[in-house]
RNA sequence: CGGGGCGUAGCGCAGUCCGGUAGCGCGUCUGGUUUGGGACCAGAAGGUCCCGGGUUCGAAUCCCGGCGCCCCGACCA
């Protein structure tokens, strides 16, 4: 495999034994999905599906089959000319394209090793989605710093790039649920052993997955070495501790002794905090060990309010990602097989990736009183009886920055929609002189004030030790929706060329500038949007048959929508021959126009529409 | 837990078959020249060759024993 490796991908090989009092219930064998060296090799070779056609980006020269004749462009200029050996540099191209499959392209890289790595060394840092979908996964998200891998395996280091949009996905969040008259709080993350048993099907959702704190601290041993330390068997905790792989049971727990009246209710509570789950297999942002999230957790006096808070937050989660992450989703329910352990019923955001699999990007709860009959969560009525509270709980976490790289991304990078870039505008000044420095780097600081007036949030790129080209596919990997170049003619001409992340350049007056690119920054989140949108419904197809579905699933994928006779067992059946599973059962809005009669599998009367995907 | 593969500089790799005291590219640092789409020249720093034994005058290389990591399969937001 010939390609340029980069990046500190190595899941390292410290940290173990630090944790001795920590332990995955379970297998907590499986490990960090994408690292260290002869994987990659190894991944090249699995690749599941063929390639697919949502490859839409510019192509570039580099891109080009052919670099030699790919034009003046950078794919020209960025062979080196040392290699002029025959055919390499053309071979080379081809495979940096991804027309060749991983193994036909490794046997031949390891016939040229210096050709190659010469070559690679110039180019494409990131693997082309047509290539490797999940490969091209993490080099974006590596190239521009949103994380890393962490020495413990399955846990990752979020960057300040990729921290910047959590919190900017925090704060439009936090205020909708402020605006729905939510507090913040902070529960414990250990959660004592036995409230997780109260709950029985809670327990058995998350008993395979949770971490356990067993002993309170190490001892030194006099060895050398790992061996240094060792687990004080003196210090073995009577109850083991959980760490919290979702806070239902502490929190319930607190609103039992909170709660004594109606007059108490509802009670509106929500918290942002981490989470650990024991994962099997995990992935940057998608599935990692621990995650960071927000729960929501409240109590009503009536089923037919805490359903009306399911729903609403349910909404509060589809008008953020619609309008901040301009990720569209269908929402929906979930079935009984696919629903949070221990809850009444679960709600759905459901989105389409660029290969096609589904994404749930939220979940809703109402969870009924199952909680509060396992917690004793009590209320006196107006009426002077005792009943149950009602629950509902929600939640969506840093997987959704998993969604926005696999929504907007492309070959070049992240793409990230302008309201959550945290960095929306970069300015490239271009110069020669120690005159024009000072001349373009004035102008910039200008614009930067400017800008910054209106509220953009702005970065004025000064770097000396770096070319202005190098600058721009740095900005580019990064995902900033607009890049503003400024040299000497631009100055000349009271003018900045103004480049889109979505593609196009085009001189724009100095002044008004603010002013145009605000308006550019909400054009490029409007038609992210729309791509998504259109892009989702390009790759939905409905009333599907059996026969079409099961195609479908093998090639392309997307979302299908059919009759389902509700049934567990037609569902199993469907996972375990296509790996689709329902992903919901979509509210009325996405509902197809006619409603199916019969269960796209088995045929029996359908009970609802259904939504199928295969899904991370 | 089953099946594959891998462990050499920050990253990606060569060297291992056939033992001779470690190399290439990128990156980093210093100086200079550069800067409108991934700069160039010169110099420099950087390695417990996963660990432990053994064979040998000599081990990254051969032998034995460990450990770790990745991919695929069974679980899930």
């Amino acid at each position: 495999m010939c390609r340029v490796r980069h990046g500190g991908r190595r899941a390292g090989r410290a940290a173990q034994g630090a944790s001795e009092g920590i332990r995955g219930a379970g297998a907590a064998r499986r490990l960090f999905g994408g690292g260290g060296r002869g994987g990659r090799r190894a991944r090249a070779d699995t690749r599941r599906r063929p390639a697919k056609p949502w490859h839409r980006g510019r192509v570039r020269a580099a891109e080009s089959a052919d670099p030699q004749t790919a034009g003046a462009g950078r794919g020209a200029r960025r062979l080196p000319r040392r290699d002029h050996r025959a055919g390499r540099a053309q071979g080379e191209g081809r495979r940096r394209a991804g027309l060749e499959d991983g193994e036909a392209a490794q046997g031949r890289a390891d016939e040229s090793p210096e050709g190659c790595l010469q070559v690679m060394a110039q180019a494409q840092k990131i693997t082309p989605r047509a290539k490797d979908f999940s490969e091209w996964y993490n080099d974006a998200i590596m190239q521009a710093e949103l994380a890393d891998y962490s020495p413990v395996r399955g846990c990752m280091v979020i960057r300040p790039h990729g921290y910047r949009i959590w919190e900017l996905m925090q704060g439009a969040l936090d205020a909708m649920f402020k605006a729905t008259g939510h507090k913040n709080a902070y529960f414990p993350l250990f959660i004592p052993q036995s409230f997780l048993a109260k709950e029985a099907e809670h327990v058995e959702g998350f008993a395979k997955e949770v971490a356990l704190v067993t002993h309170t601290r190490l001892r030194a041993t006099g060895k050398e070495g790992a061996a240094a330390i060792e687990v004080d068997p003196e210090s073995k905790l009577e109850e083991p501790l959980v760490v919290r792989p979702t806070s239902e049971t502490i929190i319930y727990a607190m609103f039992a002794k909170w709660i004594h009246s109606y007059r108490d209710l509802p009670l509106l509570i929500n918290q942002w905090c981490n989470i650990v789950r024991w994962e099997f297999r995990t992935r940057l942002f998608l599935r990692t060990t621990e995650f960071l999230w927000q729960e929501g957790h409240t109590a009503h006096a009536t089923e037919a309010e805490a359903e009306a808070e399911a729903r609403q937050m349910l909404g509060v989660y589809r008008k953020f990602q619609e309008d901040w992450m301009a990720m569209p989703v269908i929402t929906g329910r979930k079935t009984e097989s696919e629903k949070f352990a221990g809850a009444l019923r679960t709600y759905a955001l459901e989105a389409l990736m660029q290969d096609n699999k589904a994404l749930q990007a939220g979940t809703s709860h109402n969870l009924g009183q199952n909680f509060a009959k396992a917690f004793n969560l009590q209320y006196q009525t107006a009426a002077g009886g005792l009943e149950h509270a009602w629950n509902t709980s929600w939640g969506v976490s840093t997987r959704m920055i998993g969604g926005l790289v696999m929504t907007h991304s492309d070959d070049n990078g992240l793409v990230c929609p302008p309201r959550l870039a945290p960095v929306q505008v970069a300015i490239v000044p271009i110069w020669k002189s120690e005159e024009e420095k000072t001349q373009v780097s004035g102008v910039g600081g200008q614009v930067k004030a400017e800008l910054e007036k209106v509220g953009i949030r702005v970065e004025l790129d000064l770097r000396d030790n770096m070319k202005p080209g190098a600058k721009y596919f740095e900005w580019e990997a990064k995902g900033v929706p607009l890049r503003l170049e400024i040299g000497p003619r631009d100055v000349a001409a009271g003018q900045v060329m103004t480049a889109r992340r979505t593609g196009g350049k085009a001189p724009t007056p100095l002044d008004g500038l603010a002013r145009a690119a605000a308006l550019a920054l909400d054009d490029i989140q409007a038609s992210l949007f729309k791509a998504a949108k259109d892009r989702r419904e390009a790759h939905s197809i409905r009333s599907v048959t059996k026969q079409q579905f099961i195609e479908f699933m093998k090639e392309p994928g997307g979302f299908a929508y059919g009759g389902f006779c509700g049934l567990a067992a037609c569902e199993a059946e469907i996972k375990q021959t296509t790996a689709a599973t329902v992903r919901v059962l979509p509210d009325l809005e996405f509902r197809s126009s006619e409603t199916p009669k019969a269960c796209m599998w088995c045929g029996k009367p359908s009970v609802a529409e259904a939504v199928w995907a295969q899904a991370y």
